[in-house]
DNA sequence: CACTTGACCTGTCCGC
DNA sequence: TGCGGACAGGTCAAGT
C-alpha cells in the first residue's frame, strides 16, 4: 500500500481540499470497507464538518466537528480521491490517472453539501474506513502497538537502536517492516533504505554494527523525506487525493530495478525473497557478511 | 516467547 | 486464446 510518504501526500492534499467542508451523506458500497453503525453515521458524520486531517504511521485520520473521526487504512490498493462538483466526466483536467468516479473499485462515497465528493476506492478490499470517537483512536490495537514516527524531531538514533535491539534474531528487513519497531516503513522504502545503508536485508539484527545503525537511521529518514518530496511511489495503484501519481520510482535505486546495473557499482541488481516479500538488492554493495 | 508463514481479495502477467 | 500459478505497496491470525 501506500507507505508513510504516500499517506502523508494524501493527508496534505486533503488538508487543502476538504477541511471546513460539511458532509451531506456517507454511502458504503462494500460492508467490510466501512465499519460504523448507521446510527453513528447519521448522528456523527452527517452534517459534521471536517475539522482536521492527520496521519499516524500509515493510517489517515479525518477529524470531524462532532468529536468523531474517520480512521482509514489503505493497505495495498486503497485510494482516497477528491472530486469537486465540476470534476465529473472524462477529459476534465483534474481527472488524471483514473476516469469517472465512482468506478468498480469504489467502496465508500462521501458527499459534501457543496456537491463535491470523496471516494474511497480499493481494488483488493483489504483496506478499511471506520467512524469512531476521536478519543478512542488511541485505544485501537494498532495504535497501541505502533512504533515512533521516524521523521519526528525527537526520534533519535539511540531510540532507533533501542527499538531494533528487541528484535535481535529477526532479519533486518523484517524488523524495518515491523510497524511496532518504527512506523511507516513498507516494502519499497525498506529496500531503498537498506541499499542506501549498504546493509543486506537478510542480516540478523543482532549482527548490526554501530555504523550500520547510523547508516540505516540516516537512510530511512532520508528516503522517507525524499519520497514525500516526490509525492510518493506509484508502483501500480497509488494515486494522491487529486488522482495524480507519485514520482519517487523515477529515481529509485533498486526497487523494481532487477536486471539493471547498480547505480553505485554497476553490479546487476537482483530480486530475492525476504520475510515473504519481494526484495531488491545489489549483491555487491549489500554484502551479507 | 520470538519469529515465520498463510489468509484476506482482486487483477495482471507469464509460462505452458 | 485459455488456464494455472505466482505475484502485488499491509497487517493479522495461526503455525513452528
Amino acid at each position: 500500500m501506500p507507505e508513510l510518504p504516500e499517506v502523508e501526500t494524501i493527508r496534505g492534499g486533503l488538508d487543502r481540499l476538504i477541511v471546513g467542508k460539511t458532509i451531506r451523506s456517507v454511502t458504503p458500497l462494500v460492508e467490510k470497507s466501512y465499519q460504523a453503525s448507521p446510527e453513528d453515521t447519521s448522528n456523527f458524520a452527517i452534517n459534521a464538518s471536517i475539522a482536521a486531517v492527520r496521519r499516524r504511521a500509515k493510517v489517515l485520520i479525518i477529524d470531524l466537528s462532532t468529536k468523531y473521526s474517520l480512521v482509514i487504512h489503505l493497505k495495498m490498493t486503497g485510494q482516497i480521491v477528491f472530486r469537486g462538483d465540476q470534476d465529473f466526466g472524462a477529459g476534465h483536467p483534474t481527472v488524471s490517472m483514473i476516469g469517472e468516479l465512482p468506478d468498480r473499485s469504489t467502496r465508500v462515497i462521501i458527499e459534501f453539501v457543496d456537491g463535491s465528493h470523496l471516494f474511497f476506492n480499493d481494488q483488493r478490499k483489504f483496506g478499511w474506513m471506520k467512524l469512531i470517537p476521536t478519543v478512542e483512536i488511541q485505544n485501537l490495537p494498532f495504535m497501541q502497538k505502533v512504533g515512533p514516527e521516524p521523521l519526528e524531531d525527537d526520534f533519535t538514533l539511540e531510540q532507533f537502536k533501542a527499538r531494533f535491539k528487541r528484535k535481535g534474531r529477526s532479519k533486518v528487513k523484517a524488523a524495518l517492516l515491523d510497524q511496532t519497531v518504527i512506523a511507516g516503513v513498507g516494502n519499497i522504502y525498506a529496500d531503498e533504505s537498506l541499499f542506501g545503508a549498504k546493509v543486506h536485508p537478510e542480516r540478523l539484527v543482532e549482527t548490526l554494527t554501530d555504523q550500520d545503525y547510523q547508516n540505516l537511521y540516516d537512510n530511512v529518514r532520508y528516503t522517507m523525506k525524499l519520497a514525500i518530496k516526490k509525492r510518493g511511489s506509484t508502483a501500480k495503484n497509488y494515486i494522491d487525493s487529486e488522482g495524480n501519481r507519485g514520482n519517487y520510482l523515477d529515481t529509485a535505486w533498486v526497487f523494481r530495478k532487477e536486471g539493471q546495473p547498480c547505480p553505485n557499482c554497476g553490479t546487476t541488481i537482483e530480486k530475492i525473497r525476504v520475510a515473504g516479500r519481494g526484495t531488491h538488492i545489489c549483491p555487491s554493495c549489500q554484502a551479507k557478511y
